[in-house]
DNA sequence: AAAATCGCTCAGAATCTTTTCAGGATGGGA
DNA sequence: TCCCATCCTGAAAAGATTCTGAGCGATTTT
């Protein structure tokens, strides 16, 4: 059965090429041209994904993101942000969508987006309000819900990017995260910057959870690569 | 290897001091004056990246770009506009480049683009159930994933040009890998150098996963053609 | 206001990898 | 057996990558 894709944005050439990549890939896809369109077509056909342009004359992108979220059940949501404004993309994510993309974006990436968020809300139904589970790594432990991180039984308060960088690492414990992945993850596909930042944030992350930085035994560095997160047992005498 | 990129410009002076930069900063650039010329060249060797002048004269920016996303793979483009006012027609067809960049800029800042282009569009996120598999050779185990290799149940940890050579003789376990293959998959088709470097590499490798590296037992050569990994049970006594 | 924190950049140093080079061994066909 | 392309070896050069310490704004805390 072709998943239904509802595409909510003012400008028509946008809504027609979209719709045109989607439906030649095997979608069947619905437009509005307002949120308030969007919302009463919505509830007369379940999309399974809706794609949200922010920037919508009246109401706008999160107005109308609470609105889909309250009214339709379980319906994964991609923003669509005209210009590249971090704020929108972070708001977005805070408040609940599943995913963005800032224009202007390559037809293949966006099918690419659009077919990751279709797969990761198909599998596990996620309870709303559901907590994010904590992650063991070793002795270990990073709980995204609260934030905070234990190592070998002590708390300890990391800095937002270091967190994210740890969890990160942490989701793929055990394996190789490429440096690339985790710019990508950590500071976003936006970011202009320098790749060095992750040595620093690596480092000051070692000084916290390592026993001697010099010499990783959790973080460890995979030259030429990136970094993995392995688990590591103290030692027993 | 260094990353092909494409120059579309009809601006002799653009173009030059375009490629410049670029290959000051470690890539590969190419040239072309017209989105009929640029496609040619791209037909013949594929760039990773096109960046692409939006006023150009005969076929159109938003022309070529269409051919270009037609018929080359996965090519990430970047859309150079000559002014404000051009931009502001092709925003309403924010959908198809995966960035822009107005003239006059810095040429720090399109590397900056440039970059950040690659990076996104290079790391595919590793979706946790499509990770590569272990491949187990008799006794050993190497794992890309992870990036480890296991020994007759030793860890190792192995630099990633030997890790290249062992996973690809791996891949093909029990059958000969000719040397240009070897060059091919783990270099690069556009490897320049001397192919000696397996040699060396295999000798690494050798001294690594070999009791007697000068009596190997897995990793095979096969005079005139290439080498071999083959399964090796430690005998048992 | 001053101080502390955070995220980032930079440049030089330290480290590790990769390649090259030159000579020596080796094996299989003539 | 002899020869020669093919491989192997050791060492050194060349190249990349990662680590470090320091410093700078911006923001938040005191």
């Amino acid at each position: 059965m072709a998943k239904h894709i509802l595409v909510v944005d003012d400008d028509a050439l946008m809504r027609r090429s979209i719709s045109f990549k989607l439906e030649q890939s095997g979608y069947r896809a619905s437009t509005a041209v307002s949120a308030e369109d969007a919302l009463a077509l919505a509830r007369r056909d379940r999309p399974d994904l809706i794609l949200l342009d922010i920037g919508l004359p009246g109401m706008d992108g999160m107005e109308a993101l609470r609105h889909f979220q309250n009214e339709i059940e379980n319906v994964p949501v991609i923003f669509v942000s005209a210009r590249r404004r971090e704020l929108d993309t972070i708001l977005g994510l805070e408040l609940g969508a599943d995913d963005y993309i800032t224009k202007p974006f390559n037809p293949d990436v966006l099918l690419a987006h659009v077919k990751a968020v279709l797969r990761r809300t198909a599998a596990p139904a996620p309870e709303p309000g559901e907590r994010p589970l904590p992650i063991t790594v070793g002795d270990l432990i990073i709980d995204p819900a609260a934030h905070t991180v234990h190592v070998a039984g002590q708390q300890l308060d990391l800095p937002a990017k270091e967190f994210a960088v740890l969890y990160t690492l942490a989701q793929e414990a055990g394996y190789v995260v490429a440096m690339d992945d985790l710019l990508n993850r950590v500071w976003g596909a936006e970011f202009l910057g320098e790749p060095q930042v992750v040595y620093v944030h690596v480092r000051w992350l070692r000084e916290k959870i390592e026993e001697d930085p010099q010499k990783p035994q959790r973080l460890l560095t995979v030259r030429g690569v990136g970094y993995k997160l392995v688990p590591h047992e103290v030692s027993k005498e």
